[in-house]
DNA sequence: GAATCACGCATTTTT
DNA sequence: TGCGTGATTC
């Protein structure tokens, strides 16, 4: 049999510019690569080539920044190759960061066995400093203090940076708590999600045996999605290439979509500067979409002004045209976008997996969802917030790390008093003390005490004894390995159900969440069905190093609902484009921040629509209700902007009868424009 | 220790 | 408008 990766059959598989980028080896190399040019498929091929010219497999780093991504690359190499490469490095940032600093991180007086801080840990730990420092502070204080740490530790900037440059305040507020949280940090011998990149980077400056060591190792590096880097990644990158300089970064300026985080694109706009003799590869034949969409695309993004200039050509036909209509209001929005499913779904082979309804932000899916379950039709709501940063989700994770982990006293003490069942901070303390006594697990100390030993009041004792009853009954469970069992048990039996109905009023809330209890319940029951005989902390190490987007893919049933921000990457037949409005895309904030944000919203929507194979619907209402107030709504200004409507709009949507297009849905998009312009 | 009220605020999200 | 937080009160 032929080898797939020999010259002659390359050609046949790959275009010219694909072909280029995948037999270029050596030296720094540049693929921007368009939405739908086959990015992934010149990696995989590239990773291949080069194993396939004698590279040796542990000499070469792929870096992505999903789990997702790092998993699909592995499969597909593994694919072409017919085995999967021993010793390649295949991962994300945080990832490879981890693993160096599990090797290295003592010459940095970190010992390697580390704990890392989630988000919600960070903002538990900021809000005590913050109090201490300040006093009072609201959550939004919080958060925002978060944000311009962790944007200040991706600039590789310390608190003594942030000090010299406070101008007010808040300024000087937030360079203090900085330092105190990294006292605090370092005392525990824990690091953040920022940590994870910026460590090793120091590690490097700091320790240039160990930097050698890397660069020797990683002869040839390869970084997906660049224009999503921010400064410590990119320093992180520039540190594990060396002298070779065999960089190969593959991206897309045009799909930045990430500044918010600190991604910062002009590092794919400077690679050549950096790199100097970098060859730069453009790949802009797309496989994905027709013509007509890709036209709108084109012309969308032309409007920016930071990029590298570029057009997608369509290897597809012209296709059917695209709809952009402007409905009267929200609910009409919702019934306007079902309707289309249903007659599409009525005249062609759809189904309900091929359509998707993109939003900016994930609380526009609220009156899509009441109506979909409303008519029965099945949907999956992607992204909007962190599953793992859900209440839900985190009460439930809680009590399994207990189960698995008697020792683990953080888990224990986020759970002891959720469901409410009356053990404040003063039960706390006093178990606290007894288990220091007896020299035990706090968790451990519930069951002495609801045998009658210490000093508990007694209505504080009879609390104790029902939580320590329900976790004895989940774990006879455990005894029998029944995992699922015991997870159902232990729920059942401290009334977590109920506890969500008294929290939430809204049934639908409530459903909502339950649902994702029991989304994890069965991914105990499936895991231990795929991985018999293994314990229930191997599961529970499992949870914790998959992300959601890994679970997501194979449970994605019917329509699906997600944010621009999430669809990067995918593609589906049809798609709706909602809410295309002034304030809501580009997004008000976007709007008060100026032109390099609305620049960025602007990419936002060029991803959605390059997300479109072959049908899109660009969807906006003209009246909506704005934080409880109906606000009249303008169509947004990237459409308004690009003139020519005709080209593309088919129809403009009224709902109280007739079609109306042609001239007058441009008359009506000049009347818009005008009063725009008055308003100024 | 828990219930109630009033207030402030309101993107996008991976690890 | 509705949610989550913090302070106040029982």
């Amino acid at each position: 049999m032929r080898s797939k990766l020999e010259a002659s059959s390359l050609r046949g598989q790959l275009n010219s510019a694909q072909y280029e980028a995948v037999t270029t080896h050596l030296g720094p190399l540049l693929v921007l690569a368009g939405a739908g040019t086959g990015k992934t498929r010149v990696i995989t091929f590239r990773i291949a080539s080069l194993l396939h010219e004698g590279v040796d497999p542990s000499s070469i780093l792929a870096v992505t920044f999903t789990n997702k991504a790092a998993k699909e690359m592995k499969e597909r190499v593994k694919e072409l190759l017919g085995f999967h490469p021993k010793g390649i490095t295949i991962s994300t940032f945080h990832s490879l960061g981890v693993r160096i600093l599990r090797t290295d991180s003592e010459a940095l007086g970190l010992r390697t066995n580390f704990t890392i801080y989630d988000s919600s840990d960070q903002q538990s730990l900021l809000r005590g400093i913050l109090r201490d420092i300040r006093g009072a502070v609201t959550s939004s204080d919080v958060r925002s203090v978060q944000s311009a740490i962790s944007l200040a530790k991706n600039r590789f900037q310390d608190s003594d940076d942030l000090i010299d440059e406070a101008e007010d305040d808040w300024e000087i507020l937030i360079a203090r708590a900085f330092a105190r949280y990294e006292e605090h940090l370092f005392s525990m011998n824990a690091v953040d999600f920022d940590d994870l990149i910026r460590l090793p980077v120091k590690l490097f400056k700091n320790n240039s045996e160990i930097r050698d060591k890397y660069q020797g190792q990683f002869r040839f590096v390869m970084v997906d999605e660049y224009q999503d880097t921010n400064g410590s990644q990119y320093r992180f990158t520039q540190s594990l290439v060396g002298a070779e300089r065999n960089i190969c970064v593959v991206g897309d300026d045009d799909q930045s979509i990430y500044g918010f985080r600190g991604a910062e694109m002009d590092k794919i706009l400077k690679f050549e500067r950096d790199f100097p003799g970098a060859k730069v590869i453009k790949l802009e034949e797309n496989y994905r979409s027709t013509a007509s969409i890709l036209s709108l695309a084109n012309r969308v993004i032309s409007e920016n002004s930071e990029r590298y200039p570029k057009e997608l050509k369509s290897t597809l036909g012209v296709g059917e045209p695209i709809e952009w209509v402007d409905t009267k209001d929200e609910p009409s929005e919702v019934d306007y976008v079902l309707r289309k499913i249903s007659e599409i779904k009525r005249t062609t082979k759809a189904r309900y997996e091929d359509f998707v309804i993109l939003m900016r932000s994930a609380f526009q899916a609220r009156p899509f969802e009441e109506k979909l379950r409303l008519r029965q039709i099945p949907y999956t709501l992607v992204g909007g917030q962190s599953y793992y940063d859900r209440k839900e989700i985190k009460d439930v994770l809680g009590y399994w790390n207990v189960l698995s982990n008697p020792h683990d006293d953080v888990s224990f003490l986020r759970i002891v008093n959720t469901p409410k069942r009356g053990i404040g901070p003063t039960a706390i303390k006093k178990l606290d003390t007894f288990a220091r006594s007896k020299n035990i697990s706090v968790y451990e100390s519930i069951f002495f005490a609801s045998q009658g030993q210490g000093d508990f009041p007694p209505r504080m004792r009879a609390s104790l004894k029902l939580l320590a009853e329900a976790f004895a009954k989940a774990r006879d469970f455990k005894e029998e390995e029944d995992y699922g069992q015991m997870c159902r048990t232990l729920l059942d039996e401290i009334c977590y159900k109920e506890y969500l109905h008294e929290l939430y009023p809204d049934p639908l809330t409530v459903q909502s969440r339950w649902a994702a209890v029991e989304e994890l319940c069965r991914g105990v029951e499936k895991w231990q069905e795929d991985n018999p005989g293994q314990s229930f902390s191997r599961y529970m190490e499992a949870l914790m190093l998959q992300t959601q987007d890994e679970q997501a893919d194979d449970d994605r049933r019917g329509v699906t609902l997600m944010t621009l921000h999430s669809a990067k990457g995918l593609e589906f037949p049809v798609a709706f484009l909602v809410g295309t409005e002034e304030e809501i895309l580009p997004h008000k904030k976007s709007i008060e921040q100026g032109d390099r944000a609305v620049e960025e919203e602007r990419r936002l929507l060029y991803v959605g629509i390059t997300r479109a194979q072959r049908r899109l619907f660009i969807v906006g209402a003209k009246e909506r209700k704005v934080y409880g107030a109906t606000r009249v709504r303008l169509p947004s200004r990237f459409l308004t902007e690009i003139g020519d409507f005709e080209h593309w709009v088919k129809e403009y949507y009224d709902p109280d009868a007739q079609v109306v297009t042609g001239d007058q849905t441009n008359f009506f998009l000049n009347q818009i424009l005008q009063q725009g312009n008055q308003d100024q």
